[in-house]
DNA sequence: TCTGCCATGTAATATGTTACATGATTGT
DNA sequence: ACAATCATGTAACATATTACATGGCAGA
């Protein structure tokens, strides 16, 4: 089977509501950014696919003028397809790969300056991500009293606690840098 | 051009001294892998191309005996091309995927007990990960007269915070799944 | 009219992993 | 003998991004 991942978060995200692929999308990029991707070559594919596994179904189609758009929700065999998903165990080595560290490794053969400006850049996007979740945090206000804002709360604080972590990170390691270039 | 970024790594790493295919993936493993990793499909026709553009060069053909292994070390064009990209700006988006999160975020879908369970595995993964790191500090003070040591110390540094991060988010999380089971 | 957002989708390309093939060397 | 590690490499597959094509609707 193809496109494992990204079936499972479209099922996930129509646990909330039925939703458009347009819909999903724009949830994704407002709620689970910061650790989740997806583009429209995965997204729309796998909606389909997940349509022909009788995983989600077609509930309406709105036609706001001519206007076309899928609204679709799942089904108790896609519920059951998350479920099991979600109860098994992660195989999963997350992929990272953080092309900023790969750089301040190889900081010896770059300048000093180089290196103190790649992460002056990295802490300004880290400061830019903070203020996106506070965005996300608003949303999930909208959505307190729903039974998922106990489980969003927690994702976002990870996001949270690991941007503080490399906002502290860098302040430090900018000094240590500058330190060493005053010698 | 094509495996951009495993060329990088590769020539990075020639700077430290030179290397074979093989070692350059242990080394991978026992100092980038927390945030780099690269397996042999791209390792090895990466080195063919490095070379067949003249960024790297054959050094020696050992032959222990009679199994061979292709000594490497950068050239001079190696290290432009490795200073150019170094000085570039990411326009890169790190993709992370995590799929713990991903799974928590759906909790209301599974039992808290999946999500506890969840979360204590990926604890038990942190604690692992914070003991490689100190394996890769060894590493690190073997080289600790190195002018590379400075820049690995730092790289290492933002692994260990974020570890820590992880833990303590990891021990909240689960305790508020737990004060919510009680209920 | 033109910009920006809504909305769906595809093709080409890029990237990356897995699983295997091959065979030597080293230690038990 | 056997397992582990050294060592290079490829083919098939899986995954993901990019850049487009198409067109409606809303508001300045």
């Amino acid at each position: 089977m193809k496109n494992q991942k990204t079936k499972f978060v479209i099922l996930g995200l129509l646990t909330i509501e039925p939703m458009s692929g347009y819909e999903i999308k724009k949830f994704i990029s407002e709620s689970i950014s910061h650790f989740w991707a997806e583009s429209n070559g995965q997204l729309y594919p796998a909606l389909r696919e997940l349509a022909r596994q009788e995983c989600i179904e077609l509930k309406e189609k709105k036609l706001n003028g001519k206007q076309e758009s899928h609204l679709y929700s799942i089904t108790k065999k896609g519920r059951v397809a998350l479920k099991v998903w979600l109860g098994e165990a992660n195989r999963g080595k997350s992929i990272s790969r953080d092309e900023d560290l790969l750089k301040l490794f190889f900081g010896k053969s770059a300048s000093i300056q180089g290196s103190i400006a790649l992460l002056q850049k990295r802490e300004a996007r880290i400061s830019d991500k903070l203020n996106q979740y506070k965005e996300i945090q608003k949303v999930i206000e909208r959505h307190s009293h729903s039974p998922h804002a106990l489980y969003w709360r927690l994702t976002l604080k990870n996001g949270i606690c690991h941007a503080q972590a490399e906002l502290a990170w860098c302040q430090e390691a900018r000094a240590a840098l500058q330190s060493g270039e005053e010698q």
